[in-house]
DNA sequence: CCATCTATTCTGTCCTGGACAAATAATTTG
DNA sequence: CAAATTATTTGTCCAGGACAGAATAGATGG
């Protein structure tokens, strides 16, 4: 009746918060010597929400590839430092068009400026064209946005609004080029746990635009379904998409998971940000695409072989 | 190397498929004697694709309300009877026309007809008008979409396809009729956890048509930031969603941390499928709604408030 | 000096089995 | 029959140990 007002969180309430697991939570603390949290009278850890920040903090460094034993027992100097330092450096070379129109895009976020995010996005497609505007200004400024996030220099909610903003674009262009005897078939997705969906809708717009028939199935697609639905629209190609966030060691057994239940006939594309890090990994019968170029080309790939048969 | 074709999935999987936390899947293990899964030879479980199969089933009526210790050791067949006869009915008496519609559109979803479906959607908005239509059409028919679901006729990704279209009729309408000098000023979300978010989606389009500013952030924002986003975009409401699926032990301490964490005058609102099942819980500085006009009530009571400081 | 291979640490996940409180059902009492 | 007690159910939490796959450092060879 009181304990309103504590600001300390369960171990329920900082996994949903950080996006840390309870084992992960309890493990740090003994290897690490944090968190620490304190106990109700229960012994039940309870942490302090300055504790809490400090995870948000260390799980962005983790997801950019810092190890754990580096960061997570240093000092509060140390992480902010690396905070801004770090970040993997993306091969990015900006033009100065391309770098001013990011910083404005930032700054209407900024500025919470929903409308004009919209006009400006929209202006931007419309001078360059779909695919233009999809793979060198929609993708990097995604990217940008991440990164702005990640120094802090933008909220989440910032972030929230861009994506809502980019998806009312993307949807519309894509509803309007829908063809319905396209060739060939994709199916579009992300695995349970994966909410991020930017990018499956940007390959559906480049896809629709070169001809493609294109089913979106949205976020967070269990792997039997995902099947399933591939059956019922008699998909050519199962398109998905990992980002940063998914958990590496998820994604083969996953892979394979779905290999196994969708028939060989069918391609199994998969893409994102998570992507890059499984260099060396082979699945057969799953094609990597870590850049989205690569997406489309599989796609001219999958004509050619078509037309030879 | 080869267990890539055996049917069985590992404990994390199963968590990620059905929603059951991995402690229920063990302790249900001991309690029930089901679901008895096989060990790899470290020991660690290993759930075929037909005890999976069950515990969605299990998993689905256990959300409509039915005890776990009635069902999880039943027998397949009462399984099955169970979840054809079961669901808690909800108000529901459709006219004819009603009736029509809900069977014209459920057809269209399992012919896989987006375009159909999109356009049947849009003609019967016409004809109705947005507020008649999100009230009378739109929430009874993405509950009977869920109902079909649980029945087994119709499949997830269908449901998928669903909330696909309305989600892109919903936006537009949103957008065209965004006042960005409405009041009052109402933040839309859900909680990490709840990827459900054609609630508030509704609700946004009824408010902006009755002159609200609406911003929504989408689906699964961490309270904190949802704090921090009420305070840029000085909301005067936050409105959350709560399905059936979001776990209802969680609901009351997230509610009680956001309402800590945003200032005192900032309303919350919250409604849902999940939100019912809350009747005799009572949470200071937190409105119930459990019916979508009680959103809307809620809003007209807000402005003859403010009316007379 | 670079590349490939091997040994070693790191790190997340899984395991068992026990405890507890909130939610729900069953019972008693007014 | 309603309200208040008591009993049962059920999800979550805890400790602490084990292990395999990933990352890193070190060794070997070209």
């Amino acid at each position: 009746m009181e304990n309103t007002l504590s600001p300390e969180l369960s171990i329920a309430a900082v996994e949903r918060e950080t996006g840390l697991s309870k084992d992960v939570l309890r493990k740090w603390e003994t290897r690490y010597g944090f968190p620490v949290p304190l106990r109700d009278k229960q012994g039940e850890r309870l942490y302090p929400a300055e504790q809490v920040n400090r995870l948000r903090l260390i799980k962005r460094l983790i997801d950019e590839g810092i190890r754990p034993s580096r960061i997570v027992a240093e000092s509060e100097q140390r992480l902010s430092e690396m905070a801004l330092s770090s970040r993997s450096k993306p091969p990015r070379e900006l033009n100065q068009n391309a770098e001013d129109f990011e910083s404005i895009i930032l700054a209407l976020l900024r500025g919470q400026n929903m409308e004009g995010l919209r006009q400006r996005l929209y202006r931007e497609l419309l001078r360059h064209g779909l695919e233009h505007f999809v793979l060198d200004t929609l993708a990097p400024m995604t990217y940008a946005v991440g990164e702005a996030w990640a120094r802090g220099e933008l909220d989440i909610h910032e972030e929230h609004v861009y994506t809502e903003a980019v998806q009312w674009l993307l949807r519309n262009a894509i509803t309007n080029l829908s063809e319905a005897e396209g060739t060939p078939r994709i199916l579009l997705t992300t695995l349970p746990g994966e909410q991020h969906g930017l990018g499956i809708l940007m390959v559906a717009a480049l896809f629709s635009l070169h001809g493609a028939h294109c089913i979106s199935l949205g976020t967070q697609t269990p792997v039997q379904d995902i099947a399933r639905a591939a059956q019922a629209h008699a998909a050519d190609v199962v398109v998905l998409s990992f980002s940063l966030v998914y958990p590496q060691r998820g994604i083969q057994p996953a892979l394979s998971e779905l290999r196994q239940q969708i028939g060989d006939n069918i391609e199994i594309w998969v893409g994102g940000a998570g992507i890059p890090r499984l260099h060396n990994a082979k699945m057969p019968g799953v094609q990597f695409c870590p850049l989205m170029e690569q997406a489309l080309n599989a796609m001219h790939v999958w004509r050619s072989m078509k037309l030879k048969c």
